[in-house]
DNA sequence: CACCCATGTCGAC
DNA sequence: TTACGGTCGACATGGGTG
């Protein structure tokens, strides 16, 4: 694990390029990738949108409302997500980059790190020219264009690739690695966001140069542990986590928004029924018992509660979710007063035992 | 103590 | 006088148990 060269390759603007792609005649229009909730024909938030709509301050997790505030007077296009079509995408491509690594961490839908000391010799001279021909060899078999992020481990590949994109490419030296983290914000560094940069903002901190002579027992004693010792570490571009091939989803969970705000059983459990049926053929096709059954709630003032109870024994059946379900429900708004808003079913603790005798229905419903 | 459970917070994408 | 997604994981805390 010594002297490593890791990329990061982080796909563009990667649902909104995926809709260029498809339909190649709106690639200067400001594009819009949209999740729209179903409340009204116009609600729901933004995924992500493309450059051309950055510029007019369009930006992911924003109200669609306000993103068309935004865009009024453009020709702006906007899309609902279209998972597959982007997985599908996604799929070709990360089997692209599995030619070029000795090992591909996927961590989401358009961002993989690729350790690819060997292929490269530990050369990051080597390492430029072989970025390159990964990025054109994609360009060339898929149309999708990315960045890509060089450096000594997964922390300081991931910081270079965010430092310049689109099509960007950033390599970053051992040796520059403390040097290239030392004036940027902390909220560079993977867990540091809003919060965590405020509470540091507090302490002092605002660069992760700031953060690299903070005395680590202090970093222990406000953040704990773990995350202490990983912001002293990461801040001077320490990070020795190999890149790993993800296993298995730990938890399946499906949200959606009511229709009106309310705080009636039925109502809700007729929106958690077709969760829960959503959830129950993913968990079955995964052929996956779990043993704990969780329920989300987004209330009007979109603050959110979470109430969930694990099984004596692990369960596969579709029943088993919604009689928890209602049971969570019905306790949970026993004990509240506020409107919700959005609602979810959440299961975990996966394993492939077989549920212990009972529950005969299970056992019918799986032959 | 080690481990499990329930809940909450924070963050990434 | 509005209007705002969905899915996942890491970790902390505070309770319990053996
Ligand atoms: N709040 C968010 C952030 C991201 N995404 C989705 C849409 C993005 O296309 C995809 C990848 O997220 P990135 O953060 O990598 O952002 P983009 O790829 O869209 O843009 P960039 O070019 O800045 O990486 O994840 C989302 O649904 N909601």
């Amino acid at each position: 694990m010594q002297n490593r060269i890791v990329m990061l390759a982080d796909f563009d603007y990667f649902y909104a390029q995926c809709e260029e792609l498809r339909d190649p005649a709106i690639k200067d229009k400001p594009i819009v990738v949209g999740v729209y909730s179903g409340r009204t024909e116009e609600s729901g938030a933004v995924s992500t949108s493309n450059y051309v709509a950055r510029k007019y301050a369009v930006k992911s997790g924003m109200p669609l409302f306000l993103a068309k505030r935004k865009l009024e007077g453009t020709d702006a296009v906007f899309f609902h997500v279209d998972h597959e079509y982007y997985d599908q995408i996604s799929d070709r491509i990360m089997q692209i980059f599995r030619g070029y690594a000795t090992s591909l961490e996927q961590v989401s839908v358009d961002e993989a790190y690729l350790d690819v000391t060997e292929q490269v010799e530990g050369s990051f001279e080597k390492a430029r020219e072989y970025a390159q021909k990964i990025k054109a060899d994609v360009k060339t078999q898929v149309g999708i264009s990315f960045t890509i992020g060089v450096g000594p481990n997964k922390l300081v590949a991931k910081i270079a690739c965010d430092s310049q994109k689109p099509d960007g490419l950033t390599i970053v030296r051992p040796e520059e690695a403390r040097f290239f983290l030392a004036p940027l914000d902390v909220d560079r560094l993977l867990g540091v966001g809003k919060k965590t940069m405020v509470r540091m903002e507090q302490m002092g901190i605002k660069t992760i140069g700031d953060l690299a002579k903070y005395d680590c027992q202090r970093l222990i004693e406000v953040f704990g542990k773990v995350i202490g010792i990983y912001f002293h570490n990461a801040a001077n571009a320490v990070d020795n986590e190999a890149v790993v091939e993800q296993g298995e989803a730990e938890s399946i969970s499906r949200i959606g928004t009511l229709k009106q705000d309310t705080r009636d059983l039925e109502f809700i459990l007729q929106k958690t029924t077709e969760l829960t049926a959503d959830v129950y053929r993913e968990v079955s096709e995964k052929n996956l018992s779990f043993k704990t059954v969780a329920i989300y709630m987004v209330m009007v003032d979109l603050s959110s509660k979470t109430r969930s109870i694990t099984l004596e024994q692990p369960a596969k059946s579709k029943a088993a979710i919604e009689t928890n379900v209602r049971l969570l429900f019905e306790k949970y708004l026993a004990e509240s007063t506020l409107e919700i808003r959005r609602v979810g079913v959440k299961v975990s603790g996966f394993s492939r035992e077989e549920p212990k005798q009972k529950q005969l229905s299970s056992f019918f419903q799986s032959i």
